[in-house]
Order: structure tokens, then sequence, then C-alpha cells
DNA sequence: TAACCGTGGGA
DNA sequence: TTCCCAAGGTT
């Protein structure tokens, strides 16, 4: 590459990272994940964080810390324990592939998170910026951690117009963060500048009047702060009518399902629900009866509908009759992914939050 | 590359 | 209500 084409040609790269560094050191969050340099906690907080607020995680994060404390913990516990650590935080892909990636740890690295990028890069789940937040948190290593924050920070700061929703647009910014990132600290410059995003340098009305960068910011200087970054749109989601039931026999246990090891809501509990298909309300109870007697063996009869739930996820939504339904006839045995479960124990499984909305209408409709 | 993969909060 | 978003990764 041509050295004129680099962005951060005659930027002020000394002074930058002292305002930045400055300002981090005196206004930075006390947050839980910053007590602590261990690397596995430093991991669990990244996983927990992608796409998600750090409000959010703040909880979510001291509870599973509270049940996992160590790397080993996390290796050895059962799958369905750190699901439910995990239930209502989304993504859920996220905390298989890291409990993946812990037993991973102690059987190729002798338990201790790897130190160099190729290392950690090859862990299950761990992508470019979870590599280097780790690395450079945890171990000090000088690696870029590029995500939302540091592209719309520096789309301001150097003025690039990339669209930051294409893939590799993400390359850039890890080439700049190479020429800006403090040696002396690269942890605290990879935290600051994502700290600076979710203060200061926000998606809108961005505080410039309060940056400590506003002096280096190329986009200030030019009142186009409001222009970046540069982000295309998604396209709009699909919509899926689905039905789902509520079976419950004398003693008032109900039928669940356990949702298949990959796609959508992996691995978590469910009632049995399918897509509805047809147009009147008798012929989709009767969609949804034949589905539970084909999968399960359990024959039911459906009472009628109960509630209607709207869900909405990143890429599509859900709208979901709720039917209720008494087992007229269980098999001898049911298969694997499906059980009879009482209302309380709902409280041991790991649901999507769609579901939970249903043992709240289970609680409230049926049980009274 | 673009689609898939959750959820809750704020404008 | 609707839209965008929030410390991404996998396929």
């Amino acid at each position: 590459m041509n050295h004129q084409e680099l962005h951060t040609t005659n930027f002020p790269i000394l002074e930058f990272q002292q305002n930045l560094l400055t300002w981090y050191k005196e206004n930075h969050r006390k947050l839980p994940w910053r007590e602590s340099r261990d690397p596995y906690r430093i991991w669990v907080s990244e996983i927990m964080l992608q796409q998600t607020r750090v409000d959010t995680v703040i909880p979510y994060y001291n509870n599973f810390i509270e049940k996992f404390p160590e790397l080993k913990d996390l290796a050895e516990a059962e799958p369905e324990q750190v699901m439910k650590a995990w239930e209502g935080l989304g993504y859920y892909s996220r905390v298989m592939n890291l409990q993946t990636a812990v037993k991973e740890v102690r059987e190729r690295f002798d338990g201790i998170v790897p130190r160099t990028p190729e290392g950690i890069s090859s862990l299950k789940g761990v992508g470019p910026y979870t590599a280097g937040a780790v690395l450079s948190i945890a171990y000090g290593v000088p690696e870029p951690a590029v995500d939302g924050n540091v592209m719309r920070v520096l789309s301001r700061i150097l003025l690039i117009d990339e669209d930051i929703a294409k893939p590799k647009t993400r390359k850039t910014f890890e080439k700049a963060v190479r020429e800006l990132i403090s040696h002396e600290d690269p942890s605290s410059f990879n935290q600051a500048l994502m700290e600076l995003g979710a203060i200061i340098c926000t998606p809108r009305s961005p505080a410039c009047l309060v940056c400590p960068v506003q002096n280096e910011c190329r986009a200030f200087a030019e009142g186009r702060q409001q222009e970046l970054p540069v982000k295309t749109k998604k396209t709009k989601v699909k919509t899926v009518n689905m039905s789902a039931v509520i079976a419950y026999d004398e003693a008032g246990r109900l039928i669940i399902h356990k949702r298949p090891e990959t796609g959508l809501l992996a691995t978590l509990w469910e009632f049995p629900n399918v897509e509805a298909n047809a147009v009147s309300d008798t012929a989709r109870s009767n969609e949804a009866q034949a589905y539970i007697y084909e999968q399960s063996g359990a024959e039911i009869s459906i009472k009628g509908k109960i509630g209607y739930i709207e869900h909405v996820f990143s890429h599509l939504k859900w709208k979901i009759d709720v039917w209720e339904a008494e087992i007229k006839k269980l098999p001898d045995e049911l298969p694997e992914d499906w059980r009879l479960l009482s209302v309380e124990d709902t409280e041991k499984l790991a649901f999507p939050v769609s579901h939970q909305k249903m043992i709240k209408l289970v609680k409230e409709a049926i049980l009274l």
C-alpha cells in the first residue's frame, strides 16, 4: 500500500494518545469486569458484551462469575446449568461456544488462555474483536480490538467514510488502530476508545463540546460528525405465524420440547409450536394437535385460545397464537427431547423470552 | 458477501 | 409505533 493512503498520515498520534488515556484514567466507569485481569473473566465479559448493552450485562456477569468463578468451573459445568445462567441474554450460541472453548483451553493449552493472536483466535466463538480485546486487556498485548464503538469514533476522528456495515471495512480500522495504539498501555487505549464511544462519541448527538480529543477530531473540525459513520440500513424482518400449545395432564404437568442443537434458540426448552399455515382457527389448532402427536406421540384435546404473543428477533418476527389443551393419552415413553414438567420446575430450565411470556400466561390464565 | 443469530432500551 | 441500536461470530 502507498504510504500516502494511510488514514493516520499527518495525524498527531502522541497528542491523541495522551489526551485519550488521561481522560480514560479520570473518567472511566467502574465495571465488575474491570476489577480483575483474569483472562477468563475478561473473556466472559467480552462474550456477554457482544451486541449487548453494559447495563444488561452487569447482573448476568456477576451471577455467571458467582456460578463459574474460574475457567475450570465452566468447563466442568452441566450445559443446561450454563444455559440457565445465560437465559434472557440472547444469542445463545455464544455461551455454548464459550463452554466448548474453555474445554479446549484445558485440553490444548494446559488450562491457560492463550496469549497469542493465533492461539486465542483458534477458539470457538473468538473472532477478531474478542481476540484483540482479551489479549490487550488481560495480557497487555498491543492488538486492535475493533468493535462498533471504535469504528464510529475513528470514522469521525480520522474522517473515514467507508460503510461500517460491510465486513471488510473492519480491516481499515484495525490498520488505523495499529498505527494509533499505545504500546505502553494497550489495555487502557483499547478500552478508552470504546469508553469514549459509549459516553461521549455516541451514535446520535455526540458530546463534542466536552470531548477530550476534540482538537484531534477531523470530523469536528469540518462540522461533519453527524454524517459519520456511514452505515447502510438493514432489510426489514420477516413475519412468521405460529401456534403454540400449553398442554397439561391431570397433575398439572406441562408438555415441553427441547429445541435442536443448532439454529435459532438452540437447545432451549419451549412449548410445542408449529408454523401456522392454515387460515381458520379450527384448522390451525388441528395442525398443532397433529404436530404434537407426530413428534411426541401424545394425544391432546385443544380447549381454546388463551393468548397472543408477538416476539421480535433481530431478523424475524413471531406472531404466536397460544392454545390451551388437555393431555388425553401419553405414549409409553416420550422421545428424548420431550418432557413433562410441573409449572414450578420451569424455573430450572432455560426458556427463550417468547416462551417465558407463555409461562406467565399459564400462571395467570390456567392456574387461577 | 449476506444471512443468520436475541433482547431490551431509547429516540 | 417504528426504527435503530449494543463491547460480533459463524456459515
